[in-house]
DNA sequence: GGGTTCGATACCGCGTTGTCATCAGCGTGC
DNA sequence: GCACGCTGATGACAACGCGGTATCGAACCC
């Protein structure tokens, strides 16, 4: 059952009549006979009763005119469906990102894509580095915004922010009162530090920093994510060097302050596989810049 | 879009392999290569990530691949509906029958072909001669059980069945107490005829048995159907000949009895356009000759 | 009964599809 | 590390199918 012989054949029932199907279709007369003969002879059913000068459809021939309608409809609402999703207006995006950038720039982009995107589907889900690295090759997401980024051969990233470190401390803590926090007079400090496993991780970038001060923290205590290290902080465990742009939300029970010395701060990126095509990441992509573009010139 | 290379894509897409896709089509390889590039750029959409060696399906593909599967069997089930509407197993006919003929053969020959086509919706309606000659050429009703027949250019007749006259009496009737009724005994009777419009109809074939008996009712009620007619016998207004078949049927207050005299009887026949060639119409006419078959030999 | 209308048939040219041969890219294994 | 194998893409060519024009045949109409 041919595509072609289908519409052919619902010109000529809704016309009763070829020689104006056949205008309408674009072809000669002929041809379109043939068609609709060979159309029957394929089904194996009269479709047109030709047996007056005015044609008439068989009982069969009524039937699949319905049918046929349906189809062809189905077809074309597909096609338009199908277009939406190659062009990455419709379908889904499924986006990872580390705890400690759910605060920040990550949430414009996000609005900024859904209002440009309504139609796409964004599946967020927050995870560590190391989940995002497997996730995203494992292409169980597409996007992975990890801190400071994720290098493999299959993958690909690109920077997002870069920013600097400030300190979290408890909102009771004496360290308050000073008027600067000079880092190396924190080494007999706790120090709170995540992610615990895998390392090396961001744990161990501020780790590296202390060293860098020349003092390794006496007192570590290391949770699993970010969430878990400033509850840490807010109920007086310890201290903890944190993005700058976490302290755009306020927290209770946290107060944050900037520090003086080595700050190489900290960096998130943007990282997906390479053979990634789909339109849908490339609009994200491209979201992401034009967030940070109109973000920087503020 | 075309069918084929619908069909085409949902083997692919099922495959996830070009090579094994083309020979479960019994085709080569490079065609099939060649027809989903083509889909593809009509469609104007990706379908297939062929960017590693184990290819995959893109979002817009695997909407296409679900939609195109549900197109393909709606067109299936389409082809075996109309399939079985084009040998007459399936769809609709529509029968019209003179009301005399509620009774004897005609309910046998129904039952047979209910029993034999039990997917055909059978549209049956009762009608007197005139308005199934009206119906049958209009192509309202497909067939018209007529007594006699219908004749018409357009129309074809074959006898169903050849059946005597009976008299029709009032239970209470003193005729009942004779042996023997000669139908020229009846002339001061009032005679019940049907239908009363349009003439010359069955009314003028009972008078003009009278006439051949040599004499014309001095007394006539005409009905308009055969139903109306024997209710007015059965309340004691007057004596009517029937079909003998519808004494088959008890009706309070009516008694039957045959007649000496007269008697051409009366025939009944089956009436279809001579255009109509819908299979339901010839399954109906060999049922009905099937029956009369059987019916004759018993 | 001649003209008109309409679908069917005959025949021809071209586009599309299939075949075979071959290429190019990627992964794998010795 | 290089060669081989696997897989999909590309090229050349033959065959089939589709559409075009011309024409026929039947039904209808005045």
């Amino acid at each position: 059952m041919d595509l072609r012989r289908l519409v052919y054949f619902v010109a000529v029932a809704e016309e009763l009549h070829f020689g104006r199907a056949a205008s309408r279709l674009a072809i000669a007369q002929p041809p379109l006979s043939r068609q609709i003969a060979q159309l029957e002879s394929d089904l194996g059913v009269m479709l047109i009763d030709r047996s007056r000068s005015q044609i008439r459809l068989t009982q069969a021939g009524s039937v699949l005119l319905e049918r046929a309608r349906d189809v062809l409809e189905r077809l074309d609402r597909t096609h338009r469906e199908i277009k939406r999703i190659g062009e990455g207006f419709s379908g889904h995006l499924r986006v990872a990102f580390v705890g400690s950038a759910t605060y920040g720039v990550l949430p414009n982009v996000i609005k900024a894509f859904r209002s440009a995107y309504p139609d796409v589907e964004l599946a967020l889900s927050a995870m560590n580095n190391a989940e995002q690295k497997r996730a995203v090759i494992q292409r169980e997401i597409d996007i992975a915004v990890a801190r400071p980024s994720l290098e493999d051969e299959e993958l690909k990233s690109e920077p997002l922010l870069q920013e600097p470190l400030i300190l979290a401390l408890s909102d009771t803590s004496p360290l308050l009162e000073r008027q600067v926090t000079r880092l190396a007079a924190l080494k007999a400090e706790t120090f709170v530090l995540y992610p615990r496993k895998p390392r090396p991780s961001f744990a161990d970038h501020i780790l590296s920093i202390c060293l860098e001060e020349g003092f390794i923290p006496k007192s570590q205590v290391l949770a699993q994510d970010y969430q878990t290290a400033i509850s840490l902080v807010s109920v007086g465990v310890g201290i903890a060097l944190v993005p700058k742009s976490v302290s755009q939300a306020e927290r209770p029970g946290v107060a944050y302050r900037a520090y003086e010395g080595h700050n190489p701060g900290t960096a998130l990126s943007l990282n997906y596989r390479r053979d990634n095509r789909m339109p849908h990441l490339f609009n994200f992509l491209k979201i992401a810049q034009d967030v940070m573009r109109r973000q920087r010139k503020q």
